[in-house]
DNA sequence: CCGCCGATCTTT
DNA sequence: AAGATCGGCGGG
């Protein structure tokens, strides 16, 4: 499937439709958008995963936030508008990407932290060579942007409108009603109370999620 | 499956 | 100086 076809009539029952997403999804907290993005769809290229799992970073309120320090040439585009993709560069050699949350000017964002393999399975084993299973090639925030070929270059994309090649959408899979809910990955000191805060989200019992819970909230 | 370690370079 | 990580290696 190609971004093209976003919108076209499905030839079986089995393909459903892919809808655009409203951008009302994510003008709010991140906290309250990130389970309600799960089961989206992510394009880019034409290669797709379904969000499996994410995270949430409020901003200028959470001391793991990149934003927490207030804005900086890196972080801009956490506040810029929302239903863009942030993207970042870390640990010298991996990109990472969110989506952007609140209204202009306020800094919030859903970490994407790992997919579940939809579309372009190949192009993503060739891109990850690495990768031993099919479970490996977008179970982890730096490993999906990998397998979607996402960098530098797409930061500030629009993701509603769809823009240089990435777009979500819906295939009418609705977010589950009981995500699992954990605290977050690769949280230091550093971040004092915002360790705890259960801001992980992910679909139950989905193969790849990046990994087991750290500490499970609710269920 | 789990834990430890090194890679590699931008950002503050 | 540390980082919103990953892959390889060794052990259970």
């Amino acid at each position: 499937m190609r971004e093209s076809e976003v919108g076209t009539t499905p030839e079986t029952e089995a393909a459903r439709s892919w809808a655009p997403v409203r951008r009302a999804l994510f003008g709010r907290d991140p906290v309250d958008v990130a389970p309600r993005v799960l089961n989206l769809l992510l394009v880019a290229d034409g290669v797709v995963g379904r969000i499996v799992e994410v995270e949430a970073y409020a901003g200028e309120r959470d001391a793991a936030s990149h934003a927490y320090h207030g804005k900086t040439p890196r972080n801009a585009t956490m506040f810029g508008p929302p239903g863009h993709l942030y993207v970042y560069f870390t640990y010298g050699m991996h990109f990472c990407s969110n989506i952007v949350c609140q209204e202009e000017g306020v800094a919030g964002a859903v970490l994407l932290r790992a997919l579940a393999p939809v579309t372009g399975i190949e192009v993503m084993r060739s891109r990850r060579p690495r990768a031993r299973r099919d479970r490996e090639l977008c179970a982890g925030p730096a490993r999906l942007c990998q397998a979607l070929g996402i960098d530098r270059g797409r930061d500030g994309a629009d993701l509603v409108a769809g823009s240089r090649g990435v777009q979500l959408v819906s295939d009418g899979t609705a977010p589950p009603r009981k995500p699992l809910v954990t605290t977050r990955i690769g949280m230091s000191d550093r971040c004092g109370a915002a360790i705890d805060y259960p801001w992980r989200f992910a679909v139950p019992g989905d193969e790849n999620v990046s990994r087991p819970a750290p500490r499970l909230i609710d269920t």
